[in-house]
DNA sequence: ACACAGTATAAAACCAGTTACATCTCCGGC
DNA sequence: GCCGGAGATGTAACTGGTTTTATACTGTGT
């Protein structure tokens, strides 16, 4: 009794008069214990409070019940809103999950990777800055269970939507409404490859439409300050000033009305501004952003799905690519260009 | 070599013909293993990519260099900003964090509670609905280092600003600036205390200034939709409709502007709006927001510090409550109550 | 030459579970 | 009355580290 504070299956045992092994049966196939044997446990149980100890468990077992995920950035409610989907289909299937923020940076990834190999997690979900790079590809050697969220390149499987399709989509919306002078906005491409993709969706559908590009239409933004001042601030004072502004994100969109109104442009009658996301937050700021909505939640269950099959099966997936609908949201930050 | 995918310390002590004693030592005290030996030890490990099984550690040392967090919401900016100060401060000790999204259930909180106590995480962070329940109180009876977030209440250390004298700045600022009729929206007093003291502090302020208070001066929000529609529709047709009102967060706030804004109002030439928390997002609203600013990022950290503090020490700390300094924050989102 | 301190390493117990295998009991069928 | 098999339980090995204690080896002072 002095001993120990968290009592343990043999104290258990040993009050219930049974061995170690028929405690432990009891715990994990209670039908295959005597009825009234598994009662008089559970009474001992209930009595000291007694909590099967994880790290002895995941020992004897090889595994941990849990999985590891990786973001570019919590405060992100894009990733929020998927990290609480990944939470919530882990936690039905009795995972736990560690939730690591790196920031934006190749080194946060790999070390946050490291840290999650050492503890053994059985599975790792993945939203890092180079889908394709050399965290994915180790994973993928090493046999590591994972996924690859919001990117499908690469070797592991994938959810995510089409970000090439998508911006596309987005950038043909502002040239149908007549628009024929933009830039881009977004954080460098070493940090997100999602941005270079939906770069390349944007470059691609103005040289469709015969709408000369250079090198300036895209403005890079510091991944940890989201500052866009400077940037568009540039942008505007240019030769030929954009009538039109995709953002690689919404967080970078919201940030760049910020500025253009300090500037004393209004939104969408001088200049209309198209995000990436459709964040909660996107239709309560002013005006309303129009956006590209990716559904945040339902990707962090479904990659969750994907890893948790993996793990139970033990093979890959059949299909390496979920491909997940994206949706053009029209609200009011674009309109047609002045004159 | 066919064994097992991941070597053990027992391999890497075979191979470079020590014992595991000797192995076990390099890795924690190297200045008590001789350089030589180190070495070659070192060698080894690189070569077989050596992982320490942290669940083995974690049995033989009796601690998990894990942290469990509870906080209300993760997609509420000011929980994930903290959530990061957490988790830098954590990582900084080698700590891991558990990051769990009760979204304002106590059903939840408290089986999130259970989970971290069965991985026997060396500490625990709460932001729970009710500071004193008896969440805190069983981790208090059972001495696990725990430390309350954002809330001043109850047997837990806490960090946090005092909920009662920030509202009671804020509303005595919208009495200065000539309001007389007050509402305030906030969720249920079940899901949250610090909604709850934040209401404290609001009514003492009306009463301190003797302006007449009703029971419908509160208006319940849901804590998951965060949807004010109804809410602000009835409190405007109401016969004594507010000029200002208190929101217990920024959420809260944000969402109370836009149904506003859908009713035909306008903030703050109509009704001056006043939030809570100051996220990130607060500024980049329409109008900007004014608000009551918590620094979330050093709160998440403090609180960390804390708890590691007990961990090492074995002790709670001298000073029980660590007061943080709260700040209004004047935006745009209020202004003179129309005639 | 020898006691002695000090250092480097080894052996083995221990952490708290799981699980393959052995044992025991009870029951029905012959 | 004995055998076989099913079901319940016990025994002991095993997971991969840490840590205490014991032992071997080293160089120093007398």
């Amino acid at each position: 009794m002095t001993k120990s504070l968290q009592p343990t299956i043999r104290d258990i045992a040993r009050e219930a008069s049974v061995s170690i092994a028929t405690v432990s049966r009891y715990l994990n196939m209670p039908d295959k214990v005597r009825t009234e044997t598994g009662e008089r446990i559970q009474r001992i149980i209930d009595k000291h409070n007694y909590r099967c100890n994880f790290a002895a468990k995941a020992l004897a077992t090889q595994r941990t019940k849990t999985i590891g995920f990786i973001i570019p950035a919590v405060n992100n409610q894009i990733y929020s809103e998927c990290a609480r989907g990944v939470q919530d289909e882990a936690q039905l299937h009795g995972y736990q999950v560690f939730i690591a923020s790196a920031e934006y940076t190749r080194q946060r990834e790999k070390q946050m990777v490291e840290n999650f190999l050492e503890r053994r997690v059985d599975g790792i979900i993945l939203t890092v800055s180079d889908s394709m790079g050399d965290i994915a590809q180790k994973l993928f050697q090493e046999k590591i269970p994972a996924v690859n969220l919001f990117n499908k390149q690469g070797c592991l499987p994938c959810v995510a939507v089409d970000n090439v399709q998508a911006s596309y989509d987005a950038t043909e919306y502002l040239i149908k409404l007549g628009h024929r002078s933009f830039a881009m906005l977004g954080v460098p491409f070493t940090a997100s490859d999602r941005c270079r993709l939906r770069y390349e969706g944007f470059l691609r559908c103005l040289q469709d439409h015969d709408i000369p590009t250079h090198p300036q239409s895209f403005v890079q933004v510091s991944s940890n300050t989201l500052d866009c001042s400077e940037g568009v601030e540039k942008l505007m004072n240019s030769s030929n000033p954009p009538t039109a502004i995709f953002a690689s994100n919404d967080l970078v969109a919201i940030n760049t009305i910020s500025a253009l109104r300090r500037l004393g442009f209004e939104i969408p009658k001088d200049i209309s501004v198209v995000g990436f996301d459709d964040i909660p937050m996107a239709k309560h700021v002013w005006p309303p952003l129009t956006t590209v909505l990716q559904p945040g939640y339902r990707m962090g269950r479904q990659a969750t799905t994907v890893l948790l099959d993996i793990l139970r099966t033990g093979k890959q997936p059949e299909e390496n690519i979920a491909s997940v609908q994206h949706d053009l949201i029209i609200r009011e930050s674009t309109g047609i260009p002045p004159r």
